[in-house]
DNA sequence: AACTAGCTTTGTGGATGATTTCTAT
DNA sequence: TATAGAAATCATCCACAAAGCTAGT
């Protein structure tokens, strides 16, 4: 049997080329996608750029999944999740609310959009097209790209470190979290891969959009592991490891706007958009012009990297000026969130038909529902 | 188990005003 | 770059039939 046949046969194909496993869910379109029909439909225009994606449910393969199971390795659907999860047996499995994305995020958006780092080289397809880079390590040109230690700042809590957890959420008897709590992939791990390499290959500013994703909210200073970031080929140990960057502590009164959200949980989702919109307007500044007052933290290595790249030892590699978050920054971040958050909605489904009919012949005073004379 | 009665909850669309986004100057 | 005005977007309101639920027979 084909590929095609099994995709098929799997009704997991892509509703706009027919041809390759979709993916991921349009709810607007309610349309199945595979992730290079989705890049192609959603950046026609900036309404469908605001369509909400998420990844198929991998139970029914027909609803936009919600719910990660860590413990089956599955994303699942509400409806699915509740039948999966209902008993009792299976109702200690450990899940996690998982949620979606807008926009046209980049292949390295994407990436930390499903959270695959802790994959890396066990990929089975990376082995492939081996590249030497000419210093005896070989190369994969977009094998790093799914192979590095993913900052993955797909949620606020990524911004949120406190060692301390002064902020009075102390978990109690919650075990450490693992290594990739965003990893949200579900059992087409090897699906998403091999898309989300073809696109990698037609990106050709990858290195760019990498960098822009270390740049992503600042804070390389933020996150645990960020001294595994290795751009490409080129190692670098990060000064973080030994000098963290001191950040201040995440407000109490910023939780508490996260408190009143359940679905929120420990995964708070920023929007691919915002986070390329915080990007851009806070992360990146062009080489010659940095404000120096903004920015902080040039590293050794930097400097040591500059040098490299002046010699011609390694290819170029953008330049990023990063400068903290300061705290207004951060509930403004925050409340964009909230804000999004609060004013999304789907396209409207009818449920009843005869709701809609008798609403559609009743009385009306300035739009409203009028009372019936008897 | 199957049925009924009674109560509660849900969902439906157009107009409107508030808010956000876009555009022109 | 800042501002004003226009356009677009969205939440809210209403009544009531139908769906959903519970308790009793």
């Amino acid at each position: 049997m084909t590929d095609l046949e099994n995709t098929q046969k799997q009704g997991r194909l892509c509703d706009y080329c027919n041809q390759s496993k979709a993916l991921l869910y349009c709810r607007a379109d309610s349309a199945k996608l595979c992730f290079s029909c989705d890049r192609e439909v959603h950046s026609a225009n900036q309404l469908f750029n605001r369509h909400s994606r998420s990844q198929l449910c991998d139970a029914c393969d027909r609803s936009p999944a919600s719910i990660f199971c860590e413990t089956e390795q599955s994303v699942f659907c509400s409806n699915c999740d509740w039948e999966n999860h209902k008993l009792s047996l299976s109702s200690s499995h450990n899940r996690r609310p998982i949620e979606g994305f807008t926009g046209c995020p980049s292949v390295s958006e994407l990436v930390s959009f499903v959270g695959i780092e802790d994959l890396g080289n066990k990929v089975p397809f990376l082995g492939e097209e081996k590249v030497g880079c000419g210093d005896g390590c070989e190369e994969d040109g977009y094998l790093d790209l799914l192979s590095w230690e993913t900052p993955v700042i797909s949620g606020f809590d990524d911004l949120i470190v406190s060692s301390d957890f002064n902020h009075g959420f102390k978990p109690t008897d919650v075990p450490s979290l693992p290594k990739n709590r965003n990893a949200s992939c579900g059992q087409h791990k090897e699906e998403i891969f091999r898309q989300l390499r073809e696109m990698a290959k037609s990106e050709p500013n990858l290195s760019f959009e990498k960098t822009d994703l270390e740049a992503i909210v600042g804070f390389q200073s933020l996150i645990p592991d960020a001294g595994n970031l290795q751009p490409g080929s080129v190692n670098t140990t990060s000064k973080n490891d030994a000098d963290p960057v001191p950040f201040p502590l995440y407000e109490s009164s910023a939780l508490e706007c996260f408190s009143d959200n359940a679905e929120m949980g420990n995964q708070v989702f920023v929007p691919f958009s915002q986070l390329r919109s915080y990007t851009e307007e806070n992360a990146v500044v062009p080489d010659k012009h940095i404000d120096t007052s903004k920015t902080i933290h040039v590293t050794s290595q930097e400097d040591q990297l500059e040098h490299q790249v002046a010699a011609g030892t390694i290819a170029a590699v953008p330049k990023i000026a990063f400068h903290e978050l300061n705290s207004q920054e951060r509930d403004s971040a925050i409340s964009r969130y909230k804000e999004k958050r609060k004013t999304r909605r789907f396209d409207k489904h009818i449920r009843y038909e005869s709701r809609k009919l008798r609403a559609e012949t009743r009385t009306r005073i300035k739009g409203r529902f009028a009372k019936v004379e008897h």
